[in-house]
Order: C-alpha cells, then sequence, then structure tokens
DNA sequence: CTGATTATTGTACACGTTTGCATCTGCATA
DNA sequence: TATGCAGATGCAAACGTGTACAATAATCAG
C-alpha cells in the first residue's frame, strides 16, 4: 500500500487543527494571534483540537510575513570560561524573559568565524546580534543594517556607527586598583596581564599605570600568555622570583588573578594578603572561593543587559557608546587599609 | 511626501537582487542552491549582485518549504558552571561544524520551564533538541516526535522510547573510585553527595556504595545541599570535624570536590594528598589548577558529542541507550598507591 | 419588527524561498 | 536537415502563517 510515504507530510499544521475541529483555518490562526477576534467557542475547539494533534505555531512561517523573527544572535569565543559563561547565562535568561530566543554562535578558534557568525544570524534574520568576543567587519557591519539588524558590541571599542557598544568603565577601575593596593601600604607594586588581551583588558592597564604615573609610583609590569589560569600561574611565578620581590599585584582578570594566588602559594609558601596582596577583574565565581577570596571588581552585568535590551527593543536606536562603574568587591586577598584615607 | 513608509520592506531580497542582476528570481535561488543548474555568466552577475546589494539568503523562507530548519535546540539549566559550560562550548563548536545552527534555551529556575523550553523548540522546528537538564514530560516527548523532533537526553535515564540516552557510566565510575582509594591505603573512607543530586550523579554514588559493600568495607556518607561548591565546602567541614575523621573522600562532582579540599586546607589545616585523599568526577578546568590538582573522571565528552551528532543526522534513528566509560584522571589528590595492586 | 451596530467568520493575498515541469537554446550526431 | 540531447531558464505551485477586507451572523435600540 502506501508505499511512497512523502517525507513532507511531518508536521502539524492549522490545518489539520481546523479540520479536526470543524472550523476554518484562519480561526485556528486567530486563536493562537493575541487581541485577535475569536468567539469563545471556536477557541475552546481550536484549543482542544491543537491539544490532541500537538499542534504548535511554526514560528519560521509566522517570522516569515510578520518580519520579527524574535530571534537574537549571541556572539562569542571561549564560552567555558567562567565571566564568559557567566555572562551568556544571564543574557540568554534574560532574553527569554523578555520573549525572545536566544541563537548561540560560538566563535572560537579562526578569527574569520565572527565574519561568519555574522553572516549566519542575517540568513536567520535575527532581530539583534550581541557580540562578547571580536569585531566584526565594517563592510559586514552594513550588511546587518541593510537588513534591518541591531548590533550590540560588549566590551569592545571600535568605531561602529549605528551599534550600542557598552561595558565597564575599565579606566576607572584601573585607577581604583591601583589606589586600592597604595592604601594598602603595599611598597613594590606590580600588574600582571595577558599579551593577547582584548582591547577592554588592555583599558584596565592604562587606567592603573596612569593613575601610578599620577601618584608618582613605579609599577612593575609582567605582561605574557594568553588570558588564562595558567598565563596567571605563569605571570606570578616571574613576579616572584624577583629579586625585588612585588607585595601588590593587580591582574587584568580574575583567571590571572587565581593563578597568581597558586603561584604565590603553592610554589613560593606565600600567602594572601599577609606576603601579597592581590585585586583581579570580573568577580568569576571561583573569586569567591575560600582558597581565593579575591578582591575584584564586579562586571555591572546587569546593567548591561538591562540597557542591551531596552536599546534593542527600540524601534530606531541612534548609535550609543555607554560605560557603566564596575562595582569594587572587597574580600580578602589585599592587606587591610595601613595607610588611613586621603 | 512618503508619508507611509512601510516598515517591512527592511530585508533585501532575491528578487531584488534578480532585478540588479537583470536575470530572473529563481536564477538567484538556484545560484544558492548547491548542485542546482545555473550558467556560469548568470551565477557570476549574481553574485555580484548580491554582494553589492547585501543578500543573503533568507533562512526561515527556505526552511519553509524545504523543512529542514537545521536548528538544534541545547536545552540546559546552569549554564555558568565549569562542566556545563564545557559542554556546551563542545556542543555548540560541533554542532556549527556540521552545519547546524545552535539555539540556546535556559532553564535555571522553576521546573516548568524545561516544558516551555521544548514548546519553543518545536514552534521552530527544531531537527533536534539536545536536553543536558531535566526531563520531559513524556507526552510532551510524543508532542515532539509527532513534530519530527529528535530527542537525545544527556546524562538522564528515563524510560523515553524514541530518544537517544546517553552518558557517562556512572556506576563503573563510582567502582574504580572506591578502588582507587583503597589501593591508596585508605582506612576510613567517605562519600560527599549532594542532596539535590540529579540521576546521574546518584549512579555514581550508588556504584561506590556497591563497591564498598562488595569489597566489605564501611563508608560514611554525607549528602546534604546543591551541587555547589559551597556544599562542598559544608560537607568537608562536616567530615573533617568528626571524631573519625576519613581520610579518602569521594565526592561525586569536580565542584564539590574543590569545597572539599578548600574545607581542609583553609579550616582544618590539613593537605592534599598527605593528610586526605579526594576523588572527584567531571574533569573541571579547575580541577587542574595547582592549588587543587584533583585526580577526578573526565566524561567522555568528545564520544558522547560524537554518537550524538552521527544519532541526530540519521534519517530515521532507533532508540538507543548509550553508557560510555569515564577516563580516570590520574593526578594529585590522591595518596601514591601503598596496597599494591591485586 | 426594522435598521443600526458589533462580533465573528471567510476569502484572498502576501511573506521569501525551493522545485517539478515545460520551454528554449545550442550543439553534436545520424 | 532533421533528430536527439544536455544544459540553462522561466512559470507556477508549493511551504505554513498573518491580516486587510468583505461578508455574514448576532445583538440591541427604537
Amino acid at each position: 500500500m502506501s508505499e511512497k510515504v512523502s517525507s513532507r507530510k511531518q508536521q502539524v499544521r492549522a490545518e489539520d487543527v481546523a479540520r479536526h475541529a470543524g472550523v476554518s483555518r484562519v480561526s485556528v490562526s486567530r486563536t493562537f494571534t493575541p487581541g485577535a477576534s475569536v468567539s469563545d467557542a471556536t477557541r475552546a475547539k481550536v484549543l482542544k483540537s491543537a491539544e490532541i494533534l500537538g499542534y504548535r505555531v511554526n514560528r519560521l512561517a509566522s517570522s516569515l510575513n510578520r518580519s520579527e523573527s524574535g530571534i537574537v544572535a549571541l556572539v562569542a569565543a571561549e564560552i567555558d570560561t567562567p565571566h564568559r559563561s557567566a555572562m551568556i547565562a544571564e543574557l540568554s535568561d534574560r532574553l527569554q524573559a523578555a520573549g525572545k530566543v536566544t541563537m548561540l554562535i560560538n566563535t572560537s578558534g579562526y578569527e574569520e568565524r565572527v565574519k561568519d557568525a555574522l553572516l549566519q544570524a542575517i540568513s536567520f534574520r535575527t532581530e539583534a546580534a550581541i557580540i562578547l568576543s571580536g569585531a566584526p567587519d565594517p563592510s559586514l557591519a552594513d550588511t546587518c543594517f541593510s537588513n534591518g539588524m541591531k548590533l550590540v558590541l560588549i566590551n569592545r571599542e571600535e568605531d561602529f556607527p549605528g551599534s550600542l557598544q557598552i561595558g565597564p568603565d575599565n579606566r576607572a577601575a584601573g585607577k581604583t586598583a591601583l589606589k586600592a593596593l597604595l592604601r594598602a601600604g603595599c611598597k613594590r607594586i606590580a600588574l600582571a596581564n595577558s599579551a593577547n588581551a582584548t582591547w577592554s583588558i588592555v583599558e584596565r592597564q592604562k587606567g592603573f599605570i596612569a593613575a601610578a604615573e599620577e601618584a608618582g609610583v613605579d609599577v612593575l609590569c609582567e605582561v605574557d600568555g594568553f588570558t588564562s589560569y595558567q598565563a596567571g600561574l605563569e605571570l606570578g611565578t616571574a613576579l616572584l622570583d624577583r629579586e625585588d620581590r612585588p607585595d601588590g599585584i593587580f591582574c587584568t582578570t580574575d583567571l590571572i588573578a587565581c593563578g597568581v594566588i597558586d603561584a604565590a602559594r603553592q610554589r613560593f609558601g606565600l600567602r594572601t594578603p599577609d606576603d601579597l596582596s592581590v585585586i583581579g577583574f570580573d568577580n568569576i565565581q571561583q573569586a569567591e572561593w575560600e582558597g581565593y577570596d579575591l578582591t575584584t571588581f564586579a562586571q555591572p552585568t546587569d546593567l548591561i543587559i538591562d540597557k542591551c535590551l531596552e536599546w534593542c527593543t527600540t524601534e530606531q536606536p541612534s548609535s550609543e557608546t555607554v560605560k557603566l562603574p564596575a562595582k569594587f568587591v572587597w574580600r580578602n586577598s589585599v592587606q587591610k587599609a595601613r595607610v588611613p584615607m586621603r
């Protein structure tokens, strides 16, 4: 018998429900369209039949003629990094709460991938693309715009008209870090940073150094490796191995800070904050762990996301650059103030 | 003048490209359809015009009549957890490499959310849903199937015909853990587990206990809190505070293990592996950190994903349950063997 | 009971693609 | 030259929705 089963007839369509409920197809559509006019009787019939048949509105088709896909692209590399994963968790949660659907695009690996990511986003008529790492080619950004897509760059500052650029005030945080170390009475101050740092991270370093120059203190800069725990281990080892061993280190990232603290403890037998003061950035989960108890800066994640969502849901948003203050989180990796304030 | 700007005319359509290139609309479609018949001349014209106009095939529309969306849903809670985020990173990467697009659905929070997640996945005619946490209502699973969707449950064992259930062999790992502690010469063996553990985690505990009974040794079970670092801290504190302080602890999760190790070090001045042997599970990044150097089990992530992708891309896959061996990763949180093997 | 008003339903088209079929062109073969 | 054939192109019909507009049924004031 039916030897040629059409492989298409898989899905449950509105028409199937209509037939089953004995109503018109549009009544089905109206039942699932908020604010449409259907009598309670037919709505009830439709809902019942839909339940039985397992019908769900096909949002691909629906998006097609309403030209609103409801999809937002999240473009990120190194998703398994503590700070990044926390950001993605928050973002996806909030997007969902706002009725949006998140499409995750992993751009780890070759750099070309952020381009492919955006092309993919365009193909799916994503309403917006939130870029957590890497920056797109300007011409590609134009293609995004010409397809009615919004662009958000987090922690990245390029000259992108038409996009929202948002992130913490890294420079200010760098300054605060220096002041905190001075106030803790540190005499030999150092900075540990990755040699492959992003723009955002370099800003922290610049803020720190600028504040040091302003205060007239020398700062020892150790810059090497990637932005990782392992790099922190190496950076810490290099710093602590010196003749003039530093007693206060600002690490541009919590991961680096954890590495530095472990280097101090495991390789030199030094403890924070007694022998060494350490400050990080990001406030990752591990910063709270009892083995680190790291004084650090919390990214203003909530505020960033608030702004992000608000911007994405306005009709014709204008280009904007927003810097939000990072919150200084006092824990116990910095010596208690030995120098009075002011 | 044009006071009623149609807010729809945003996108660049195939027709625009066709007009610009002076060819038929279908030629545009064929240019972007692999294996379609177009002359090199027209293809070139089309590609050029598409480039200029910034045209990208609308995959929503394309999915509509090919009934292949290319989208795969990733359903997960607690995305910012080390193991989970690593899994998501790998999965999204591999899916992308396989030409699929990943839709991330965060189900943290109320339990009802996994239901909503699947409904959303159905709405977008997702080709498959990979569920990393929580299990769907069986009737809902049927709705998935009736819409031609595939279901994969990772680390979850329910009776779900029509789905792929895959994960590590947790029981076997539990047994291995016990043997390792015995071989290390531990005399008072304990187990630390969350009170809100998932099925998969409970299996590890069962395997451990079963092996202990078989070997005729007592094991002290401390079960409390959530599956987190903080719980580990509490569990470790409770265990090490006892009169008969254990000298070997199997933690059902690396996060718990890190908490236990920190409790030992920070609160009791005990060190691994000298004073205490600890084994974890998951092989998260922090397990490798020098402050923990944790002996643990690596989830067979690659194999799981291999199987996952293979299963999802076969035409009519049959229900299947797959257990893959977890790899024992020797580091330095367990005393070197004092008892000869065998 | 009639006419006006409103609530509901049906018709037809649009959204942007892909694809089966038919047409057309050019070219080699008989 | 007529025939066959392969490749390129156009036409039209789908895919599953939402919605403007017309048509119908129900309600209500007089």
